[in-house]
DNA sequence: CCTGTTTTTTACCATATGAGAAAAAATCAC
DNA sequence: GTGATTTTTTCTCATATGGTAAAAAACAGG
């Protein structure tokens, strides 16, 4: 179970009462497997950090599912474009498996990064570290073909391989899961 | 040609004594067209602002380009993944134009960003909305083939389109050159 | 343990894109 | 302005992936 303030600290340390603060502001929230953790057309409002569990985000298009991001234990994420701009979120959340959150609202959070100056440098990190995933997904799919991207994931991924269904794995490379099933047919 | 402190007022206001400080630590440079201003292997030390010009963001495989990003006037940018770790860079960096930039050294941004709590923030809101492109443009990827990403580029860019080579325009979409014109001819 | 549901595999054909080569057009340098 | 260079187009064929359908396998609940 990944404890939120053993978190923070390891990713950035933040003074004693600050991070109490930041602490303090947080709420616990748990998701049965295949509930909405976000809707599509809402506003994200919090910031997430996975105690326990597994969700993707994902938006649909003609019908067709497309994940952008798996999120496992001792992992902080938000829909950023809806989180940042507060407008509607044009992806969901769903909790793949029963999965325990750590929540913190964006009000709160802003506030918390207006009073103290280190957590805004934390979140100033956290979006960076972000940025250089997308950086790395982006050349990803420039470069590769679906197989050396499917190698490439499980090798990257080996600890959540096994939690995620092969249709999942196939909608974040951006292939059928027909497809994907070949691919692995082929090794 | 654009102006680095008329772009911080509008895109993140600061105190007048702090943007002050922010800009008298920048310098300028001019690059011809075709010269490199990142080299891949470098570490990036720098945060750019293009005031006149237009660049590519790009790394090679196998022999081949792939472009991550174009750069044009009035637009602050990085190599994020290099510039965040000081790690040499995957990404090169080169004008497509002759074009002038004003540079900010990491350093010295690391130091103003400790010193300053609006210019952490700044910083904040300068990721935040990089990350924020790069979920469209991964979405964009995932959901659309090469002739929806085509005609999306440009509706996006018409102000840079007849800039851009169609080699260039290809290769951050991710397709050939032969590709893009065919996709091209058939409309 | 059995039954219904979900997930994965397989097969067939269609289509988008890649690779290589070469022609045509546009641009650049002197 | 002219020749050289670069960019764009066109062509042909190969291949990866998609779409549809259905079988097989795995899983879940009573």
């Amino acid at each position: 179970m990944a404890d939120f303030a053993q978190f923070c600290n390891r990713f950035f340390p933040l003074e004693k009462g600050v991070l109490d603060e930041l602490v303090k502001n947080t709420q616990t929230k748990t998701f049965k497997k295949g509930e909405y953790i976000l809707k599509d057309g809402q506003v994200c409002r919090h910031l997430f950090f996975i105690n326990h569990g597994l969700a993707k985000s994902f938006f649909m298009k003609d019908g067709k599912e497309f994940i952008m991001r798996f999120f496992a234990e001792d992992f902080m994420f938000s829909v950023f474009d809806s989180y940042v701009q507060q407008t509607p979120s044009n992806y969901a959340i769903i909790a793949l498996e029963d999965t325990t959150v750590t929540l913190i609202s964006h009000d709160k959070m802003e506030e918390l990064c207006k009073k103290h100056h280190g957590i805004e440098a934390f979140f100033r990190r956290l979006v960076s570290l972000v940025t250089i995933r997308m950086m790395k997904r982006i050349s990803g799919m420039l470069e590769e073909n679906a197989a050396a991207r499917y190698t490439q994931f499980v090798t990257e991924n080996k600890d959540i391989i096994q939690r995620i269904s092969l249709g999942d794995l196939a909608q974040y490379l951006g292939i059928t899961q027909q497809s994907l099933s070949r691919i692995r047919a082929q090794k």
